[in-house]
DNA sequence: CCCTTATCCGGAATCAGTTCCGTTTAAACA
DNA sequence: TGTTTAAACGGAACTGATTCCGGATAAGGG
């Protein structure tokens, strides 16, 4: 029910290889230097294989970011508290927004890359759960609201390119974001239109 | 003081050639067929004059957004209100918001490749002169708050890649995400900090 | 252990964006 | 009008992403 048959042994092998080769790359020459011909020779496969098992440059990028981003997803589903179940919903709203501010922040080449390749491609995988939890915990503080596109207004402002643009650009610190974002919630998140 | 010399004849004349050719291949084609080989072919002119006009792929899409983008540029400055002055700043702000979401969805297409072309570019040009009108509206409505930040997190849900994802795949629609931003900013607007 | 076949492999070929550079020309000046 | 020169021109060459496909090979069945 969940693979139709395993991934071949070797498959897996170059798997590895890929993403060890990858690392490798933009640990030493940055992301620019993570060109898929590059890759294809650190990690001694053909380009076409390279290929088959990630997609394009895009999706390299994400499968490199793919470990922390397990982390952060059971941190925010089932961590402690003010990230994970326990405390209200604008707390858990707030420390989500926060910890995502970080988050990025922390991989903004990697991401700023994965999005220009494929603008597209944020809006596949991690980017549903986070529109998910956030829907829910919008639901819970604020009923009758339009969670599901307040959701995306609230993710919209981490974008990787905005960030990067203001960080790099604009010398606009993390925590002035989180501020902002601070901001927008305090009176969002304040009093809900039906509350008794 | 302005220019240092006046655009050459030759160049003027290539400009325009290659900006009707350019209109012409994306109202047969679409975005897509908007390769440089085909604009400069189209023209009848170089690849290497296009390059030096527009800079990159990008640089075109906004030229040929550009036209439209100075009438609203005029229409938010000194237009009639709402958009323009003569009323509250809350109303100058969602007339504002609703009017670039109409605006991005119209030319949804271009915005959406120029970005994917170079995802920075968004943030020269237009996006200035949005976010500086935005800032200064905000810092009228809610005196104290960091008007800056606030009016890029106003301005990111307005993003091409994201309206183009949920217009597109998920039958969202323009009108429901104006809403969103409407709840937003009613929140935000209707009582500032250090209001009596 | 051998056969069959779905899967995977490698790298040449293709394709589009961008850069380079020798040549041409508009336009300022004498 | 002839001279000078900064600016513009065109298109070949380069770069990196992506596609294609004939040849290898792991894994299950006899």
């Amino acid at each position: 029910m969940t693979s139709p048959r395993r991934e071949r042994a070797d498959a897996a092998r170059n798997r590895m290889k890929i993403l060890t080769a990858a690392a490798e790359i933009v640990a030493t020459h940055g992301v620019e230097g993570l060109s898929m011909a590059e890759v294809a020779a650190a990690a001694g496969v053909g380009v076409g294989t390279l290929y088959r098992r990630f997609g394009d440059r895009s999706g390299l990028a994400y499968a490199l970011i793919d470990e922390r981003e397990r982390e952060f997803q059971t941190a925010f589903i089932e961590g402690p508290p003010p990230l994970g179940p326990g405390v209200e919903a604008p707390a858990r709203i707030r420390a989500f927004l926060h910890a995502l501010t970080d988050r990025t922040v922390e991989q903004l080449d990697l991401l700023l890359m994965a999005e220009t390749a494929a603008p597209l491609a944020r809006f596949g995988g991690a980017y549903d759960g986070y529109h998910a939890h956030l829907s829910m915990l919008i639901a819970q503080a604020r009923p009758g609201a339009d969670a599901y596109v307040l959701a995306d207004a609230l993710l919209a402002p981490l974008a990787a390119p905005l960030l990067a643009h203001r960080l790099r650009d604009h010398g606009v610190t993390a925590e002035r974001v989180k501020g902002g974002l601070d901001d927008l919630l305090a009176a969002f998140t304040t009093r809900t239109p039906g509350a008794p």
